[in-house]
DNA sequence: TCGGCGGCATGACATAAGTTAAGAAACAAA
DNA sequence: TTTGTTTCTTAACTTATGTCATGCCGCCGA
């Protein structure tokens, strides 16, 4: 295949002109493959890419004065990472891969070039900034007033939709490699309560946690147990962007 | 003045040519008042418009099935609000005065104007969605990893820093009108733990409770107890922006 | 001026979640 | 295989925070 990361990507969107592909594919740099646990950036580095998850996964943390730690964001095949620190000089937070992966450095000054060439894909990147914010409003829900079980119930039910929306194929989709202490430190628990509620969980037949994994195997009864209602995770992808493509290429 | 609510914040990132400030009034509604306690819109509303805060405080919430609610964000005057759902039919979360206010509607659908026709604002909108998700990435760290003394400074430091910030002229910056049920549910607490708190900082001449707000009596102190580092407030504002400027006025 | 109500204050008690500790699996490397 | 490392599991115990209940204060509207 060897089409290019975020082509693809934002072909889930709209589809793109030839200029926009051409556009997009001249801005992305050579892929870069990361192993397992390896960090891609820290805390207080330089902002001067971001990139598309191509293969894999990825997390980003930050780290706590006493040593603890907040996992603030997972990533899966597809997604754009660091467009967050846009307006920042330095990251605020670290970023390190999951599992081995591979993704696609894209310089954060063309994004002028973007903006300035093409409304659609201005608007498209508008769209994933709106579609992120939404997603952390939602965790915010979650640690916020939600119980132990319901949330991680929820980021479990969160992740698997997010993975079946993306355009990456990624073979069985519900075999989640995230461990019980990271999924702690994403939801604000300690690791052993984390497993406790996963012995919950799994008594209801609706998750098997295995060694560094988790498999889910009822989602209707997750979504029910964690009071899920997925409209933040669906776009208006239709409606918004027909107005901007007609444009576009009228230009 | 009567100067436009959009101009005058967006000023505060950039100098804007002539023609940009004319876009920009052009887009803008008249000012609507709202009272306190008045909702703007309430979970599931469509998103056709989103505003700026003129005068006042806002505050955008989610009710939860059982009662409870999450308050995700408060609005000072200069934010932008709704600009999170642009990917959206629906609002997911409400919004509604907290104290009697001034907000100014603006278009959804005239973003493609703006982005079509000014660089420099394309840009400077990208900057704010940017700076809302360090916001809302800092939040995610107070909810899950932070005790509630902490959140609570935190949190109080957060908005005053905020207020500093803006260039709209809000008088004395540190009686924040938030009470405690609500800064609770902004929290993640319940309205009793957020009081007996109240008690220790006060105690240690950190703030000072009113029926109805906080007054900060120390501010260092508080940012003392919450370990708190500015740097998710500090964005590349003039390195960001000067290219976005020259390329944008040399068209 | 008065009454009512929303917000504050505080105590007694309940509980979800944290902590510590120790052992068992699973995996990775030699 | 053997060893070492990470992750999971479970138990006993502690603690921060939630819940319930009651009274008070200070606004705002009649």
């Amino acid at each position: 295949m060897g089409a290019s990361c975020i082509i693809r990507h934002f072909e889930f969107y709209s589809p793109l002109t030839d200029q926009d592909k051409k556009l997009l594919d001249s801005l992305e740099k050579a892929p870069r493959c990361v192993v397992k646990n390896e960090s891609v950036w820290q805390e207080g580095a330089s902002t001067d890419h971001f990139y598309t998850v191509r293969k894999g996964w990825m997390y980003a943390y930050r780290n706590m004065e006493d040593g603890t730690r907040q996992v603030l964001d997972i990533f899966v095949p597809g997604d754009i990472v660091g467009l967050r620190e846009f307006a920042f000089r330095k990251r605020i937070s670290g970023l390190t891969a999951l599992t081995d992966a591979e993704i696609c450095p894209f310089p954060k000054k063309r994004m002028l070039d973007v903006f300035s060439q093409s409304l659609l894909l201005c608007h498209i990147f508008f769209m994933i900034a709106s579609r992120d914010q939404s997603i952390l409003l939602e965790r915010l829900v979650n640690l916020g007033r939600r119980s132990a079980k319901a949330k991680l119930a929820h980021f479990l039910v969160e992740i698997s939709r997010r993975l079946e929306k993306t355009n990456v194929d990624i073979g069985n989709h519900y075999r989640i490699p995230l461990s019980q202490g990271l999924l702690a430190d994403a939801l604000g628990l300690s690791a052993v309560h984390v497993n406790r509620t996963f012995q919950e969980l799994k008594e209801e037949g609706l998750v098997n946690p295995r060694h560094g994994g988790i498999e889910l195997l009822d989602l209707e009864g997750l979504k029910a147990v964690a009071g899920f209602d997925p409209s933040y995770l669906e776009e208006d992808v239709h409606g918004l962007l027909a107005e901007a493509r007609a444009r576009h290429i009228a230009t």
